[in-house]
DNA sequence: TTCCAGGTTTCCT
DNA sequence: AGGAAACATGGA
């Protein structure tokens, strides 16, 4: 009994360099985890940046609290994932009996912590943010919201492949083909969660088989196809990435890949890879929210946006993921 | 019908 | 290296 609630600690040796944010530590509390979180963080920003999303399929929310499969290896869980206090999250394992695997249960606590992005002080970029015309605004509305990512690399990918030039009501139906045709399903409670395919999973498929399952285009179905097959294959891993030691050398690494040009390589950097320093400058999503926020009648042009974006070193995949935050 | 959408590739100087 | 055209389709 107390071994098993004893804290848990370690870190992780590849991410040394880049992420000096790697302290992780959970604890067993009977069958649930409780995961502590930083003084900056918000569960209800959170939960309301979650469910902006129209036609999610690989999570649920419900009575403000998110329930999610997660796989780890080769297990999959459920999990509902709660406030605990203003310290913690509590993460509860939706199945009988819950989880004795410590593997998993480790498994899912990192997961959860990469999802939330928890290991970055936010301290710093408050504290940049709040002298910033275009962000002092957003760090008010959205106090205590997350980078909240996409842990895995071929999902990340795809969400970038599939979101290109199409709204974003369209690309969630895009997904949901996605996830419902190849994903696995696991059933909770008279409930369906979706755990989104994997590269192995895809690598096996030809572009004509996606584009029967209603995908957009035989294109666009090569390039989810050639990434799940660089994937599996160990030719394309976030070590790889994250090895490269900057965000201009990953970006070259990930552009050389046909179907990810400049935008998708940030927009992975950012929501994968976590580099603060990723930064897609020609999102149109981005260019409207600065629109928004400083009464433009036009889009600003990417010089502007430069200027504008001089004082983020280091802090620009949160600039735009706090602007992101005013279209909704 | 037109225009736009959380771009990329290909083909040009 | 930098620019224009082709691509391809659902929503407003």
């Amino acid at each position: 009994m107390i071994s098993a609630n004893e804290p848990f600690e370690r870190r992780h040796p590849s991410q040394t360099n880049l992420d000096p944010k790697t302290s992780f530590s959970y604890e067993n509390e009977g069958s649930d985890i409780r995961l502590p979180v930083p003084a900056e963080f918000s569960f209800a920003e959170n939960v309301a940046h979650l469910s902006t999303a129209t036609n999610e399929s690989l999570y649920t929310l419900r009575e403000g609290r998110i329930y999610k499969a997660i796989a780890v290896g080769r297990e999959d869980t459920v999990v509902e994932i709660a406030a605990d206090g203003d310290t913690h999250l509590r993460i509860r394992f939706i199945e009988e009996p819950a989880s004795d695997s410590p593997t998993l249960r480790e498994g899912v606590a990192r997961y959860v912590h990469d999802w939330f992005d928890l290991g970055t002080d936010l301290k710093p970029f408050y504290e940049m943010a709040r002298q910033d015309p275009l962000l002092k605004q957003a760090v008010v509305s959205f106090y205590g919201l997350r980078n909240m990512g996409i842990p895995d690399l071929y999902e990340a990918i795809c969400w970038g492949i599939l979101g290109q030039q199409i709204n974003l009501a369209f690309a969630y139906t895009l997904k949901r083909r996605f996830v419902e045709k190849f994903g696995r399903v696991i059933e909770r409670a008279g409930e369906s969660y979706w755990l989104f395919p994997t590269a192995e999973d895809l690598a096996s498929f030809t572009p004509e088989d996606l584009s029967a399952a209603g995908m957009t285009t035989v294109k666009k179905c090569e390039y989810l196809v050639d990434t799940a097959r660089l994937i599996a294959s160990g030719e394309l891993t976030k070590e790889q990435l994250l090895q490269t030691g900057d965000v201009k050398q990953a970006e070259k690494m990930l552009v050389k890949i046909r179907g990810i040009g400049p935008w998708t390589a940030h927009y992975v950097l950012m929501r994968c890879l976590r580099m603060p320093d990723a930064f897609p400058i020609d999102d149109v999503g981005l260019h409207h929210s600065i629109r928004h926020v400083l009464g433009l009648d036009t889009k600003p042009s990417k010089e502007r946006i430069l200027e504008l974006s001089a004082g983020w070193t280091q802090w620009e995949s949160y600039a735009t993921f706090y602007l992101w935050r005013f279209l909704y």
